[in-house]
DNA sequence: TTGTAAGCGTTATCAA
DNA sequence: TTGATAACGCTTACAA
């Protein structure tokens, strides 16, 4: 365990070489012959040589960190994606500053800071306080996932024709009335798609359909209690109907299949249920159930791949400011399971 | 977007102030009067200066920053657990350059010693792949959380008592049987001691148990696959007699209830069962289900505090090989739902 | 209370 | 292929 740091001073003394020739073996290696090579290589190990990237960041600018903001880990959407990014790892070598910003504008807008306080030379933000104007502002690549992205390069699931694909789902399952099941979602939030492309898909193919947008709560309980008076107004409403139900997210949907189970014993006939996601609640429910698939992995692994881009970019002299912003979407995949029918 | 880097040379030259007076400003304000402290919090505005952090670290050797080495994301423990951690950036401005390692010890050993080259002042890590004796070696102050911990300093949850409480629960509810199923832990790592604390249990009131430890799987359908067989097999064994099942958790737990589920459509009056952990599944599932609730708040607090302390007392001149290892261990809290009887 | 000057451990620019 | 030397932007004795 030695204590006092060995640097390329102590590494060229050792070897004869000067401070010089040790940061090329480090950077350049082929510029030495291959016998000098293995020298400091064998320096190296003798001394106990250990990198300082500080320093390097410091003379050279490029620090290798990717800053990250999430609003948090507790959505499985959230941690699912930073899983992804984080093992870019290996392909890039880039290191990530994480931050949960809790939704909080003021400590997003301090994490921020810090993060060009050490020099970052790209960030990936999935948050919502900060406008995308306001992003673009501070000069440095940024991609944005699923939110508003008007002045930023995003990257976002097809949001719409999630809406479509679900819609056309409880179509073929011959239901009498559809339904879709949300929040108000902004128009700017790409997740608006979602509501967009079930209405259209029902027009276009004559279908029934109710659109029930309102706040559903913050927690899981008040999730629970809003979506059952929804559950007992549809049961009156539409009784005897064949009820094909599109939730916003995994989550609703568990709660409502688990409400019909509960009351039940299985799945009625008249009711079809499909989700959004494909997070792990709709293959652990009590029946496995219908979702639109977000591809979670490849909307990570472009959103890195696209940050990379615009940092090479700009290592080419671009100005940040030059390039227009490039919103790249990724297809949905329907996930047929237990709560629509098993019918192509 | 002023492009040059503003440094305190140029406000100095701005200000008619020394680059110490300027460094001092930040790290010592009160030492300059009043009046000059406004002149130069002026002068930072009109030139838009920006801190650079790297330069500082250079300086003065503290980056601010602690490395979190997870196992993955994927698992809802892990991603809550780095929740909380990343969520004492407030109170102690530490920044988390974080990595998942996926269980590859190469893979962990690399990034460790890109988390040296940053100078990070701390380490957490959940993963398992690396002894505690290594990373003791790395002569750092680090804590571990929930692995084998013989050589550093540790957070767990008190596991034993958690498998004492299980087992008192299904007790209480009159079951003629208990049964824990779990894989084989091994003795080093914390989580054993939900095995041991559950059979102790039993010893101690006579209640008559089995012990059902094998390998269940990596993915979900290779551990629902492995708890029907042990569903069918218990079913024949114990027919007539209640069962108190004790999963080792919630993910298990909810598994063995949906097929009673899917085969009763309600929850027998011959089983009884809990999980461990608390994470959303125990309290989504279609019966909310009784769980050992890991306190994964105080855990996460706790580690962090431990940590910082640790590097306090280094900053004061200990060296880090001097202290014993401390090993902290957090209550889990016992949560009553629905598939446990009410009675207290 | 303020200033001078020597680091911190690299990389980059010239020259040889 | 190698080497001197000046950055990089901040902190920290030590002086005043």
């Amino acid at each position: 365990m030695n204590c006092k740091k060995v640097t390329f001073d102590d590494i060229a003394q050792y070897t004869n070489f000067s401070k010089t020739t040790i940061s090329r073996y480090f950077n350049n290696p082929d510029s030495l012959t291959s016998k000098n090579q293995e020298i400091i290589a064998q320096a190296l190990i003798d001394l106990n040589y250990r990198q300082n990237k500080v320093a390097k960041i410091l003379a050279n600018g490029r620090s290798e960190f990717i800053g990250v903001i999430v609003p948090n880990l507790y959505l499985h959407y959230y941690s699912e994606i930073l899983n992804q990014i984080l093992s870019s790892y290996e392909r890039f070598g880039y290191k990530f500053l994480v931050f949960a910003g809790n939704s909080n504008e003021a400590i997003e807008r301090r994490c921020i800071q810090e993060l060009l306080a050490y020099n970052i030379e790209g960030m990936i933000v999935l948050s919502h306080t900060i406008s995308s104007g306001e992003l673009a502002s501070y000069g440095i690549p940024i991609v944005t996932i699923e939110r508003e992205d008007e002045y930023t390069s995003s990257v976002n699931t097809d949001n719409y024709m999630g809406g479509v694909q679900a819609a056309s789902l409880l179509g073929k399952c011959h239901c009498d009335i559809l339904i879709h099941i949300n929040v108000d979602v902004p128009e700017a939030v790409p997740a608006h798609g979602r509501i967009q492309g079930f209405l259209d898909a029902c027009i276009e193919h004559g279908l029934p359909h109710e659109l029930i947008l309102r706040d559903l709560g913050d927690s899981y309980a008040a999730n629970r209690e809003a979506l059952w008076k929804i559950a007992v107004y549809l049961n009156e409403k539409y009784e005897g109907k064949r009820k094909g139900i599109f939730l916003a997210n995994d989550t609703y949907a568990n709660i409502f299949l688990n409400r019909l189970i509960r009351l039940h014993g299985f799945l009625p006939e008249d009711y079809r249920i499909i989700g959004f996601d494909n997070s792990p609640i709709s293959e652990e429910a009590v029946i496995p159930t219908s979702t639109v698939g977000q591809q979670i992995d490849k909307i990570a692994k472009t959103a890195v791949e696209m940050l990379v881009e615009q940092i090479s970019e700009q290592k080419r002299g671009k100005r940040s400011g030059s390039r227009k912003p490039i919103h790249t979407v990724i297809t949905p995949v329907l996930i047929k399971r237990d709560t629509t029918d098993a019918a192509e």
